[in-house]
DNA sequence: ACCTGTGAAGTCATTCACAGCC
DNA sequence: GGCTGTGAATGACTTCACAGGT
């Protein structure tokens, strides 16, 4: 069953570190950019700072993806937006499937940066009756019972979940059954999948709880010279009988 | 001036881990449905799985909040969601507004997981004339010439961006210059805010390049049994005559 | 003179493994 | 016996600093 350990045994891939990985993509845009411009050649420092990272960590990325550049002068542009969009796999095209066409699955489906590099949109699926055959961003949704014969007839690897969090797992394990190995997940929950299934999540709410807390550090940094106040250690009040606590609520 | 430098000088944060930080709304999430199921204790094994994370990561990240738990138990699951939640400064409601009300905005206003954990969405503002007035998720949308008087009517120190990058960075300016703290940006754009401010980033298109990355490395696993053919060079094309797309191009 | 590529050092994060308590 | 809390070990990532090429 393989439970949900998300976790590649490993850094499964070939030596490039994932951090690097992660920061491929913010090259590529800003080398775009200069190619857009057609900049011809650009240093580690003026990429860097298009890229918002210190020149350091980008030339020690570069040195994984092996040596592209020139010493003395820098990066030919355009070559390294090739280098960068092969190891990426972006010079083939990726179809993918939206999963859950409600307010969010809606906005990713007219989502310009879909199509811009070699993602295509190949279906939009709900599980909503009324939803089928309906035109979203210029393609009709799809009913949930045909899923499976969607991702074998386009070859679709990559699967966009924005459904509710309910419904996840479920529309996750068909995906996976179908055929699926990587999920981009917008629901908000843990999906388990098995080995070999890679997860990646955007999650608002996760985002903006983290923020707060940064938020609020700043917030009781008046006051405090010294000892900067934990939190509060306000009273512990534990055994709410029913809870007078957050009756918080999951997305 | 200070130039994109987002990374604040250390991790500045009393003691908690950036890693463990942005972890608690996971738990935080796992223990509000455990609270919903009345659950009255939970063991780090058992949370963990939940979480979707192992259990020596997880008591380790409570190790720095205190210790909350009980040898031989458990934690209180109760007592848990206040704790992590007053750690999250949860315990009192952030005023969000959205900048850019287009499909994404205006899902994201929609979205029922902002106001459930204290965040409160005060206010939709987008540069459109013709949008100003009209009603989305329930609340007129008001025009960006009203920005700054907005953020400081309702104290507002979180800010999330959702425009065309093109408008980001000047939005963001405003932004900050009015008093926000804290930046969530959906636009694909790198931000260069002074230092201070928090910008956090949520980027589609980089999330699909890095499943990319992985799904090319999956099919370049057959064949391979001594030497992981590295990308394999598949014939570039593509090459728009103007291509608003990577006109890529070996040297 | 300038800029890349990279070992070496430093910092941060995860995992191990077990003492201590229930 | 079961489970937490945590030093110590390991591993990953970043930054330094400079040798080496143009």
């Amino acid at each position: 069953m393989a439970t949900g350990r998300t976790h590649r045994p490993a850094t499964r891939s070939r030596g490039i570190p994932e951090a690097t990985v992660a920061r491929l993509p913010l090259y590529l845009r800003a080398l775009t950019a200069l190619s857009e411009r057609s900049v011809p050649t650009v240093s580690s420092e003026e990429l860097a700072a298009a890229a918002g990272v210190n020149s350091a960590k980008l030339r020690k990325d570069f040195s994984y993806l092996g040596s592209y550049g020139t010493r003395g002068v820098g990066y030919d542009v355009e070559y390294l937006v090739y280098q960068i969009s092969r190891e990426l796999g972006l010079t083939q095209d990726w179809p993918v499937v939206i999963v859950g066409i409600g307010n969010l699955g809606a906005a990713l489906a007219n989502y310009g940066g879909f199509a811009s590099r070699g993602f295509r949109v190949a279906a939009l699926i709900d599980a909503d009756p009324a939803m089928a055959g309906k035109p979203v961003a210029g393609m009709p949704v799809q009913h949930t019972d045909d899923l499976e014969r969607i991702i074998e007839d386009n070859g679709v690897s990559i699967g966009v979940i924005a459904t509710p969090a309910g419904a996840a797992q479920q529309v996750c394990e068909r995906l996976v059954a179908a055929g699926v190995t990587s999920i981009l997940n917008f629901a908000p929950t843990v999906l388990s999948v098995p080995d070999g299934v890679d997860v990646r999540k955007v999650d608002l709410s996760i985002e903006l709880q983290i923020l707060a807390f940064h938020e609020q550090r700043k917030a009781g940094e008046e006051a405090a010279a010294d000892g900067v106040a934990p939190p509060v250690a306000a009273k512990p009040h534990r055994k709410g009988p029913d809870g007078d606590v957050p009756a918080v609520m999951p997305a």
